[in-house]
DNA sequence: TATAGTGTTATCGG
DNA sequence: ACCGATAACACTAT
């Protein structure tokens, strides 16, 4: 599920709900989830600490720590990601849950923790829970953010260009790579592909200027309508990727395929 | 029962 | 060395 908009939900949560609270607790036993740590390892870095801010870039969360003391310690950064199916849940001291953000998510009932993978312990017995089913979320320390290209929300015109100019990756590889341009997921590709009206497999090195402002607009009207609507599944051409469907502008059928190692949905006639 | 899936990454080949 | 394609990862829902 999760692409840039839902990060940036589960950002918020954990800056309105889980900064400045004591660690007493830290449930890191996943071993697949906290890779490549040891069980034990995260848990000791954050006993007896809280976390202080909470940054994003891309689809990559970390949040910063420090010790409770006096002398408030500076401790290691606490990477999330978020994975293909992770949300970040907020309970209190009963399990209740408090705050989960507000993005749609398939099927799960609020309080139903049974995909549970990394919880936090706070000092007043509420906590924060990785919810993630499919388990390719991932939880570590000091995780390395500095090869993620710039943020898809706030990447400039100058960046944007600069990211297109290079290489013979179809387009929509290139609005994938995280390297070049990080938070944009499958969905959001799709979206914006069908926004500028650009065939997701043609190659980069055959983009017209026009083109790459189209998209370079297109990258930041989708972002934002899909963090004001909540989700990425709330864009427009996500209800029409599916067999039999037709261009919600133009009428003609939407064609299918794979570009970039994903399933790809555009119309086949505007995006050429 | 078989397959697809909103992400990342190691590996392979050109 | 760079770049792009592919398979693997783990697990659920259809």
């Amino acid at each position: 599920m999760p692409e840039l908009p839902e990060v940036e939900s589960a950002r918020s949560v954990i800056a309105r709900m889980a900064l400045d609270r004591a660690i007493v607790d830290v449930d890191d036993s996943d071993t697949y989830e906290c890779r490549p740590h040891a069980p034990g390892e995260i848990r000791a870095a954050l006993l007896g600490r809280t976390l202080t801010q909470v940054h994003r870039r891309g689809k990559s969360m970390w949040c910063d720590t420090s010790g409770v003391g006096p002398d408030r310690v500076p401790g290691p950064t606490l990477g999330i990601h978020l994975g293909m199916s992770g949300k970040i849940v907020i309970a209190d001291g009963h399990g209740h849950e408090v705050d989960g953000g507000d993005y749609w998510e398939r099927g799960r009932a609020p309080g139903d923790y049974r995909f549970g993978r990394f919880s936090l312990t706070f000092a007043d017995g509420g906590s924060l829970l990785l919810i993630d089913p499919r388990r390719l979320g991932r939880v570590r320390l000091d995780p390395p953010v500095e090869a993620l290209g710039p943020d898809a929300q706030e990447i400039t015109p100058a960046q944007f260009r600069a990211m297109l100019a290079r290489g013979t990756a179809p387009v929509k590889a290139r609005l994938l790579d995280q390297d070049a341009i990080a938070g944009i997921g499958n969905l959001l590709a799709d979206q914006v592909l069908w926004l500028a009206k650009v065939k997701p497999s043609r190659p980069v090195n055959f983009l017209s200027p026009t083109e790459a402002n189209r998209l370079a607009r297109a990258t930041r009207r989708s972002i934002d309508a899909a963090v004001a609507g909540g989700g990425v599944h709330t864009l427009g051409i996500v209800p029409f990727r599916k067999a039999g469907a037709h261009c919600p502008r133009c009428g003609a059928e939407m064609a299918r395929g794979v570009v970039g190692g994903r399933t790809t949905w555009w119309c086949s006639r505007e995006q050429v």
